[in-house]
Formats: structure tokens, sequence, C-alpha cells
DNA sequence: GGCAGACTGGAAACCGCTTTCCGGGGAGGT
DNA sequence: ACCTCCCCGGAAAGCGGTTTCCAGTCTGCC
């Protein structure tokens, strides 16, 4: 591996002079000396050593984005904005996933820690476990004690900068639309109870619903999944309106619907939440409410990177798309 | 930021005790000073720093993968193999997004390598144009000679370790299953000429139609993904059955379809390429070749971490998915 | 012409951790 | 008892950069 010291023999200059011609300094170089180390440094194919410039200069480029499942498509879209954002700050990215493991979750702010990560992004539901909350907080403190950046995308349960989506009053809005079409009896495909995204959501929903003097939703839980959602559908009983906590699962009660000859939205009417743009041209098209899913990502990033002392929470509103997976009732 | 040494000061012991007490080492150190200084660690809430720890040891615990856009389903299931491979040997994983660009794939070994990341993985296809490839080529050959490990998703161009899909074989033996149906008129959405996977898929499509002593297909070219299928699928002539080079760009052309209120399969059959797992519950049903993408993603970070000194390229083979969106012919 | 001040180049300290090398003490063998 | 060998703890030399501090050179100006 070639090194500084390498190039600096090679040109006959300094190791001093060579660093500052090669790596951004706020000094000098005289022309000549300057073009001897470039090339020299060129000749032998010099990369700097990051690692001994973090340790040096005592602050990295990098950034950790630490996300439930990359496959789904809500993180994927949240980690690109996201990592957009960054490039343009000329950070570098590392992704963790927790596969939905709230322990992984700790484990990898820890770890990034140990990088010394410019900033972290917790992207992701929270879950309604205080004690692991607690426990995640004390990392995050930990780390933010030694000067690192922390932004949330999800529940602002973190004393973080947070991008909250308006869960539960978008899905208030989703259920004051839905019975303007004329629905009384609904189900709601509810997820896991300890997932706060979901909580929320389904709480939302059934609290407008409350408002209406309507009956109250049955709620299924389940797995957050596209196979939850699959799953929670066949549980339905007599409602005429489904509401599922996010699109993936609403996909997987639609394949449940598909496969039983229940025909969507002329026998039950489907709604989802998230807006993923994949599936924007599924059949039935999926009403849903929208979110600015690589917005909120880039958003995050700024907000973790932003100078601010105060910690900043930003609600993020969703927009209800009615789309042909519902029917007005007759 | 606390030190190791503020550790040792506080546990009462050699900076090098406190290292091999905290971080793996082959040397034995007393219970009695192996509490202490554990004890020591975890009051002061002591985080190693691995830039330090990547210096002195020269080596780091981290890989990089770099994929051309993580929202695509089809990068993302690779990128999952892959790290969820990389989570079992306990490595973390820098994820770069090209957008497409085969610049910013250079750059990307180039800051992989300022890194010294213990790996490289370079996801997706190759581009047809020779300089770009050398010039990658030359950046990774620059990596490896520093002791970098590399493997590559794609075709076999850069002289690594390779996980090739059987692109042309797959579509190859799709053509003929979509023959053997009694097609005769083919389409293929062929994506940017440029790409290889793309070139590759359409090339073996259409040659095993010549042998099957059939017309040669009408070949529209165009952008890579669901925007490119739906337009493409615009310019189809009289064929009754269109291959589109991947699953997205097949879901764009039938959505074409769908508002054009041409029927799929009644009216012409369609099929895509990848068997994309978020796309499996689309309608109608798509007819494609199954490649096992979160396996390849895996394998080729064994491959990257592996011993041996030759280049091995793995083929791995497609798996024709006949489903409904193809229909046969009377 | 002489001197202050601005610039440029180099020596060396330092970033935080690993690891080699050394020394001291205890256990085991004779 | 004495010697050897093994173990464990500590001092110190790196790992590859950055940056402070110092010295020498030029320039501009009185």
């Amino acid at each position: 591996m070639v090194t500084l010291e390498d190039v600096a023999r090679q040109a006959g200059v300094s190791l001093a002079t060579a660093s500052r011609v090669l790596n951004g300094s706020t000094r000098q170089v005289g022309a000549a000396l300057r073009t001897r180390v470039e090339q020299a440094a060129d000749e032998l194919g010099y990369r700097a050593n990051i690692a001994a410039q973090t340790l040096a200069r005592g602050a990295s480029n990098v950034i950790g984005i630490v996300v439930h499942d990359l496959t789904d498509p809500y993180f994927a879209a949240l980690a690109d904005g996201a990592m957009r954002a960054a490039a343009t700050e000329g950070l570098l990215v590392m992704v963790g996933t927790t596969h939905r493991d709230p322990e992984q979750e700790i484990a990898y702010v820890a770890t990034l820690n140990a990088q010394r990560v410019r900033a972290v992004l917790l992207v992701g539901s929270r879950v309604a476990d205080p004690a692991v909350t607690g426990r995640l907080r004390g990392e995050l403190a930990r780390y933010q004690a030694g000067g690192g950046r922390a932004a949330c995308v999800g529940q602002d349960l973190l004393g973080v900068d947070t991008v909250a989506p308006a869960n539960r009053e978008g899905a208030a809005e989703l259920a004051r639309a839905l019975a303007g079409l004329g629905h009384t009896r609904f189900a709601v495909l509810a997820g896991p109870p300890h997932l706060v995204t979901a909580a929320d959501r389904c709480a939302g929903f059934a609290g407008a619903l409350v408002e209406l003097g309507l009956p109250a939703p049955q709620v299924i839980n389940g797995p957050f999944d596209r196979d939850g959602g699959y799953a929670a559908a066949q549980q339905v009983g007599d409602a005429t309106c489904v509401f599922a906590v996010n699109d993936v699962m609403a996909v997987g009660a639609l394949a449940a619907y598909r496969e039983r000859g229940v025909r969507v939205p002329e026998d039950v009417s489907v709604a989802g939440f998230d807006d993923i743009v994949t599936l924007r041209d599924h059949v039935p098209a999926l009403t849903t409410v929208r979110l600015p899913l690589k917005d909120m990502g880039a958003r995050a990033l700024e907000l973790a990177l932003g100078e601010e002392d105060a910690v900043v929470v930003e609600q993020v509103a969703g927009e209800v798309v009615l789309r042909e997976s519902v029917r007005r009732l007759a």
C-alpha cells in the first residue's frame, strides 16, 4: 500500500507538504512542488488512508443510516432520499438493517458510534417497549456526548431531531374520506400492536370513525408485511371497507381476496398507507395516504447535520389518494 | 470522547492491558484486572475508536457495496442478500448508489479503497463502453494491489470474482417456452443497448427465435426502468408476445396496455425477467425468469472474501416461470 | 539599503489503538 | 533449594495522516 510518505519521498518534499497538496488544506503550496507532488501521487497510485485521516482530523465523513428492511420499498425510498442528500454533501453512507429487531438497532448505534460517524439516522417505527426505547436513548446519548449528531424518521420518542409522519392524522383523514363514500362497517389490518407506526395509524383511523358516530372497526393484528396483510384479510368479518396500515399489507390483502374470488372494490373496498411507488401499477390501484418518503429521508439528514441546538420535530402530513381499490357505497 | 487511555487510568492498568481486555486479543489477562477494566469501561461509557483500530490493525471490518439504484427492488434484493451475509461475518456495510452513472461507480471504488474496506462488491450490469470499463478495472487493480478483495454481480468483464446471471440462456429458455405456446411474432422491450445485461437478454431471446426458425423480433430500445417499459410498449407493432428485459419494465408495459384497453394476456402476452418479489402480486401475474437474487448477493460476498487466488466466475441459471401474463395461442 | 510582515517548506507532536518486546514472578521439575 | 519455563503486565514503537510551530525567503516600503 502506498502511503503519503512514499509520495513525499518520491516528490522530494516533506510529509507536511505532500499532505497539504493532496488533501485540502488552508495553506498554499508553491506551484512547482505542487505539481511534483501531484505527479508522484499519480504515478504511485496513492489513495489517502481514510482511517488515518479520520483519526488525525478527529472527524469522519461518513454517516450511518439504520433501517428495518431494505427490501421493503418504504425503507428503500427513505434511505434513497437520505443517501442522495448525503451525496450532495460529499458524505459516505453506512447502511445497517435491523430486520426489525430493536436490539440490532441499539447495537448499530453503538457500532456507528465506534466508527465516529458524523451523524446517524434511525429510520423506522419506534416500538412501544419503554425498556428498549430507554436503552436506545442511552446509547444515543452516549453517542451524542461524543459530539455525534442524530435524527430519526418515525416517532418523537428518542429526544433527537425527528421527521414524524402524521400517521394518526393521515389515517383519520382517510377514515373520513372512506366514510364519505358511504362505508360504515370497517376492518383494520392493524399490524403488530407494539409498532408505534402501526398503532398510531390504527388509532387515528378508529378515532375518526368514533368521531363520526360510526361503529368501531374490527381490529386484526398481525405482521407488518405482505404476508401479514394476506393472513389478516382472512379474518375480516362483514366489513365493507378494509384499511391495511401500510401498502405492502394492503397488497397482501388484495392477493388474499383475489384468491378467494372476492372482488375489489365491488365486494369490498381496500385502502393502504404510504403510497409506495413500486406499487403504483398495482391492479386495482390502491387507495392510500401518500407520504413524501424521499423528501423525508433527505430532510432527516438535513436535521441531523443542522447546527441547531434545540431538538426539532417536523410533522409531515400525508395526502389521501383515492383510487380504484375503494368504491362509493350505493 | 472517552479514550482507552482514560479507561486504563481509571482502572489503574496500562494501555496494553486495557486494550487486551476490551478488544479481542490472543493474550490472556488476569481475572482481577479484567473485571476492573471492564467496569471502568462501562462506567465511562467507552467506545473504541474504530478509525484508530483500523489504522493500528491495518484492516477494517467494513465492506463496500455499490449498486445502481436502491429503490429498484432488483438491487434491493441483491444488496439485502449481501448484507445479511456480511452481518453473519460481523462485517459492516457501506452502500453506494451510482444512479446508473458509471463514473460514480469508479469514484466509489476509489473512495472505498481510501476507506481500506475489506472487500467491495460491484452489483449491477456492466456497460458496453470499453473505455469506462478499462478505467474501472484500473481503479479496481489499484485497490486489489493494496490487498483489497473485490467481486461483481453481473458480467465477467472486470477480471474479479463474478456471479453472473445466465441472461442469454435464461432469455433463450424463455423464448423457447413462449414459442412453445404458439407465439411467432415477438417484440423485445430491450432497454438501453449499452447495458450488457439488457443486451444479453435481448440477444439470447432473439437468438433462440432464430434457432427455432422464427422471424426476428421487433427490438425497441429505451430506458431500463418502469417508464422505459411503458414508453416502449407504445411502439410495439403486431407482435402477439412482448418480452421486457426486466420485470420492472414489464410492469410499465402492462400499465401502458391497461390504459389503452389492450387486454393481457388475451390480446397480447407479456413476459419479464428477474421475478422481483415485490411484484409477485401483480395482476396479471408476470411470466418471467426467476433469479435467486438474495443468494446471488450473498454468494458474491462469499467470493469476495474467499481466499482463492484464481478468479472464479459462477454462472447462475434462471428458471422460467410461466404465469398468467402469457397465454397459449389457439 | 534595511526592516517589518507575509509566505512557504519542514520537523515533530499528536490522534487512539495494537502489538512487540521485556522483565518479574510463580509453578513445576530435579 | 535452584533453575527453567511459562504467564501476565507494562513500556514503547508504530499505523498514516494532520497541524502546530519554527525558520528561511521574498516582497514592499520607508
